[in-house]
DNA sequence: GTGAAAGCGCTAACAA
DNA sequence: TTGTTAGCGCTTTCAC
């Protein structure tokens, strides 16, 4: 490996100078800084970011914190992160929430992380472990912890408006949920908007066709099948379900179709996030289309305020209805 | 922070005793490793990996290069790795080919990665670069990538066999191939193994029906729906239709319905990878089932293997054949 | 303008 | 058995 010391070597100049030309923040004579360069050019030498950060205590290392990389709401998010760290000279890595939420606060710490997106759809940090996570650092957070630090987020309030609004013209009036995780879930929108939406509506508020899975809150196509053919057992009569997501959608129509049921004719289905396959099954979902990408852009964007500045921000992105095939009026 | 002074200072014990208690390599009397232990809970101390890695040389950190994080099949090879990873100790962060490969290989050796992954389905280094890239280092290919690391890989050769053994039984002739990425990409597996296997069941290679996508070969589901439109264009009679992936096959069945083709009577369509959606579009899509997540797995403990033996080895993986609703006899 | 040197937190060889 | 100390490669202050 070739250090700094070599460079200055061969240029027959200090280490400290070789600093300079590559800082750029001290003056350095033209003729060294030509000496310089060539040799970093002919040595092809690469600074050691490991060491540069052990002495600046900044590290250019961000981590961001998901249930399931395997889901694509969670990896464009991440995309969309890594796209804008790059560009800012951040390298980002993943954790996966698996068994011990401790073990990644753990890593982070002694990583030196400059920052960390939680990006989880539970609640799987305390406040108070967070804020130990960083000592009082940048933390980012997609599902809204507040006071801790920053957060972006959908605004699925309103997208569960624009559905209501819709199915209620399309005459529907029992309608159910597949909420995937527990409905006491905090800050959960999607539910809680639900809720006030049949309320508005005057529609019933149907408890035994609002299903929860199972954890550990996969929340993917075969949560929506499982909670479908239950859903379908109650015998509820109900015409349209309401997914907490794309996948869960997906599972959930197979699990009408098993029973003979026609979509939309028999039940309309919405589901969420506008995954990439839902404008292709048959029938096209109709869903609430979230910009996951640009969240995750947002997100680092947010991160780096905050590292700069200290500012915390609270951002809210819009949500989109797409009304597709899977959604028609209510049969009589 | 709380330094390894700290703890030492307020333990009334020398840096080195608190190094010795915290390897465990060297004895210490069991007297002060309980004194040490005490004022590291009490303290909170956290070990300083940054620093650790700089006097040893060791990051315990890995990256890997993906192509598109955002599709299920690398996330899920990602997934994966970092499993074990994080078993070991050890950290992945995610490059995603995107514009420069130079600039993820300067990465890579300034953050002095300890290892790196490359899962792409293109050449996107040379040799020359990826030798350059960690020094002559560990480096991980998922697309073979001869001499450079080891290899782990499916057996896809195998794979498509058991496809066309069944789409032959089917009495299929004419059979289309949308191969996504340039015919001409080395090691390019499926394609050689499609071909072989035309010629060995004596079918006619239709040229014309392999359709490759454009640049940047994102080999999605929008892909899948352009080529296969093309295909059609071609009125080459086409009975059935093999896709490099599933989601290219979920965007050619989306096609194939708009032509007002009827699945499979029509035309059978064959996916790759089984992808979680595959089995709950309808019609179920046949597909080749490839173990992703194993394959990450897989993946990490060669690394591990590599970097602690030097040794370099080629791990080939089965590939299942899954026959489900989008396959069927072929039309007269 | 340039360079010497202290220090970032930790490891590991060597002393005591 | 425990402690001293010289690095690891880089930054940065402060002399010269």
């Amino acid at each position: 490996m070739t250090t700094r010391k070599d460079v200055a070597k061969l240029a027959g100049v200090s280490v400290a100078t070789v600093s300079h030309v590559l800082s750029k923040k001290k003056y350095v004579s033209p003729e060294l800084v030509e000496k310089v360069e060539n040799v970093i050019r002919e040595l092809n030498y690469q600074p050691n970011i490991i060491a540069r950060s052990l002495s600046t205590k900044k590290t250019h290392h961000v981590g961001i914190i998901v249930n399931n990389i395997a889901n694509t709401y969670y990896s464009e998010i991440a995309l969309g992160m890594s796209k804008v760290a790059s560009d800012h000279g951040y390298t980002v890595s993943i954790y996966f929430v698996g068994d011990d939420p401790q073990k990644y606060a753990t890593s982070a710490i002694q990583r030196q992380l400059d920052g960390l997106f939680i990006a989880t759809n539970g609640e799987f940090f305390t406040t108070e472990q967070m804020k130990k996570m960083l000592s009082a650092n940048m933390v980012f957070v997609n599902s809204v912890m507040p006071g801790v630090g920053s957060t972006v987020s959908f605004d699925y309030g309103n997208g569960v408006e624009k559905m209501m609004n819709h199915l209620v013209e399309l005459n529907h009036q029992r309608i159910g949920f597949l909420c995937g995780i527990p409905k006491s879930t905090p800050n959960f929108l999607r539910y809680k908007s639900f809720i006030r939406l049949l309320q508005k509506h005057q529609l019933p508020v149907l408890e035994e066709c609002i299903i929860e899975s199972e954890a550990p809150y996969r929340t993917d196509q075969n949560d929506g099948y499982i909670a479908m053919k239950k859903l379908l057992k109650t015998n509820s009569r109900i015409t349209a379900v309401f997914c907490l997501n794309d996948p869960m959608a997906l599972g959930a129509m197979k699990a009408i179709r098993e029973e003979g049921l026609r979509i939309p004719q028999d039940i309309s289905v919405v589901g969420c996030d506008d995954q990439f396959f839902a404008s292709c099954i048959e029938p096209a979902l109709t869903t609430l289309s979230v910009p996951k990408e640009e969240m995750g852009r947002q997100a680092m964007i947010q991160l780096l305020k905050q590292m700069d500045t200290g500012e915390k921000d609270d951002i809210i992105l819009g949500v989109d209805f797409i009304v597709r095939d899977s959604t028609g009026p209510a049969p009589n």
